[in-house]
DNA sequence: AATGAATGAGGATTCATTCAT
DNA sequence: AATGAATGAATCCTCATTCAT
């Protein structure tokens, strides 16, 4: 009796090729966000990229918005990938320390534009921003345990609020991506990756870390010059 | 003939009631943008916002975009002003750095929101990207500057690149400022200013700064334990 | 905080000229409806049958469905109109009802082409449905009212009920107008509520109707033909 | 040359589940049409409803309006079976008349909703509303022919005018049966076939109907009260 | 200067129909 | 014969900007 009024909710694909369209219309999404932003993020534009025709986005997505939710999907999957491929098996904490922030720099490299776009309030939707804060909180919270972890071993400086500084080091190697992206001509990422690592590093005071020797030499030397 | 003029070219306003309105206009613009992003960026928001009528707006400004522009200039403005503040009549190092972070935190709090929507290409218009631009190379100039006396100073780690050290540690202020403006309980700001200053003299070697010590004392306990 | 997202709902125009255009506009659909029928009925040639540009439409309706509620309501209120009139003034039982089946005959005319586009669904509006179940109503009302009345004056036929009587006999009436306004060559006005009139005072068996004499004198006739 | 054949031009099913298939499609859509209305009559939900592939559709039906044609057809068929069988069996013009009524509001509860969305112009085709139109011209057109063999019999009041009275009268019938469907508790078939029947009996004054005696008593009491 | 109505190009979405499998 | 993906013209709606008062 009551009538239905819903869109018939584009239903997953049953056939390869339908998928295969399907997956090319979230990728030509999310490329054209990254290199033409959001204003260029229309349903025409991702569909001529991805090489279908214009009506064909529709049997996909309900909208453009929907699609949206697929890239930020998509783009938070590949960070949590990221975190998890984080390797135990190494034990000097400042080879993890450096592996570490290299696999977060290229990630939030490419992520970084799509997700800023959702923190920008570019869609008006909820949701979205809800997963673009559960990326930034899980980041945080790992390097949060492990910089707890490197205090409790007497490897770090206790007097740190964990959360804190896990939150203001994580925010550099953030916007450190998203700067090095927007350069003319980037830093090497290597330059960066050791750069990254070694102030991070000093700034918690890590037993065992590159610059370590400095203060002890630059004290002995401040100690003979003033004698 | 006569020069034809397509639009009026907006005059700027001689009497003191037509800068009120303008500037009323520009501050609503501002509110919008840092508030409910750039998609709520409409003349007509704005002029609500501002309490003047629709077609006022258009008497004051040429184009939405050049709203923007004001916006922009004043939000650069402010950035500026926080630099230009820096003060030169503190000696030691350390405090120096607390009241410049301080300074950044703040201006940073309140700018990041419309800056990054120009950076994200909200505007297609270079000229602004170029301004942004302008705002974190004065920011990150200024920043290298100081912290290349300090290790000429034999005060720093001189094994540091000053340019993308400062870029890094910039960029941390920056981020945790955006950060926490987003926050739903951000935290105090004298903790933030504490903690990042601490960070910031730590990574790069600070001669007497507040955690110089914990590095000596970590070796000596360790020695001690090794013993 | 909450960022706002309903539509800013068309204001009531403040203007002469302002309402104009919009009464202007809610009349050209009127006669779009009646005239072309639902398919015809789009923004584009109501605003130009208006004679106003396109997005004019919009700045008085909210959606196409917006402005069939304010059609539906003015011809509904050309209905309830025709009601009120029904003069009491006259005395005759007789010659009321020829004056109401006069006004109900015009008034559904014009009504019953958008009344029934509704009734079928065209706009998947409860509401709206709801306000055309009204107008029936309120027309069977009033006519279950009268016939009652005359019931137990003696004056009609008591063994019909009253409410079925009227539903039926209105409903004659009703469609009989739209039969009428969809024929090449239409009955003649005062033809149509002539018989309408005469069909319903038989029917209920109205005491002094034209029509009465002729029962009589049929049984007299067959009375002194069977004889 | 070779005649150029744009479309398959769907030929008439040769096999038993083809006929099958084709028929659901028919009677899905008369559903559909029934109970949805005509916005909802797309050649999906057709297809959904008769449990077939979207592309189904189109190996039995050249176009929409196609299948438009064949429910309209279907629906038609049923409202000519319903005169068709009109009893001539029974003498007594009263029972006919009942029975006929009876056949008519059935055939009409059903078929009104389908062929007033005709009638409404959904369909942009002319071809349809003729037989809309056929249709009603049958049903009156035969009950013009009964009414005026009722007045050369002197059965009936000869002062009617045949056509118009039968429009009238059938109208009373098709519009109280599309009445009826639509309430929320429906009158019961047999109270609403008698009052119609009642009704249009008086209404052409028919000797020997139910209501006759009232009119003589009525007067007689009429005469007794005033003596 | 100020107002608010008017404009129309641009963008999102629908859906009848076609096509490859 | 059946399937469901692909197509794109047609349509609804938005909103930056212009204009008459």
């Amino acid at each position: 009796m009551g009538r239905q009024r819903t869109k018939p909710a584009p239903t997953p694909p049953t056939t390869t090729r339908g998928r295969r369209t399907r997956d090319g219309l979230i990728l030509a999404g999310r490329e054209i966000l990254e290199q033409r932003g959001w204003s260029a993020f229309t349903p025409e534009a991702v569909a001529q990229t991805a090489g279908v025709s214009y009506g064909t986005f529709y049997t996909y997505f309900e909208s453009r918005d929907d699609l949206l939710h697929h890239v930020v999907r998509s783009v938070a999957g590949e960070m949590l990938a990221a975190s998890l491929v984080s390797p135990d098996g190494v034990d000097d904490p400042y080879a993890r320390l450096v592996e570490s922030n290299r696999l977060y720099l290229r990630a939030w490299d490419r992520a970084s534009k799509v997700l800023r776009l959702v923190d920008q309030g570019a869609a008006a939707d909820e949701a979205l921003r809800q997963i673009v804060h559960e990326i930034r909180d899980f980041y945080v919270g790992r390097a949060t345990k492990g910089l707890r972890r490197l205090q409790d071993a007497g490897l770090a400086n206790p007097d740190l609020d964990p959360r804190l500084t896990a939150l203001a080091l994580g925010s550099m190697v953030e916007q450190v991506a998203h700067a090095r992206s927007a350069m003319e001509e980037p830093y090497d990422e290597d330059t960066v990756v050791d750069h990254l690592s070694r102030l991070w590093a000093s700034a918690i005071g890590l037993q065992g870390a590159p610059d370590e020797g400095w203060a002890a030499r630059a004290r002995a030397t401040a100690g003979t010059a003033s004698d």
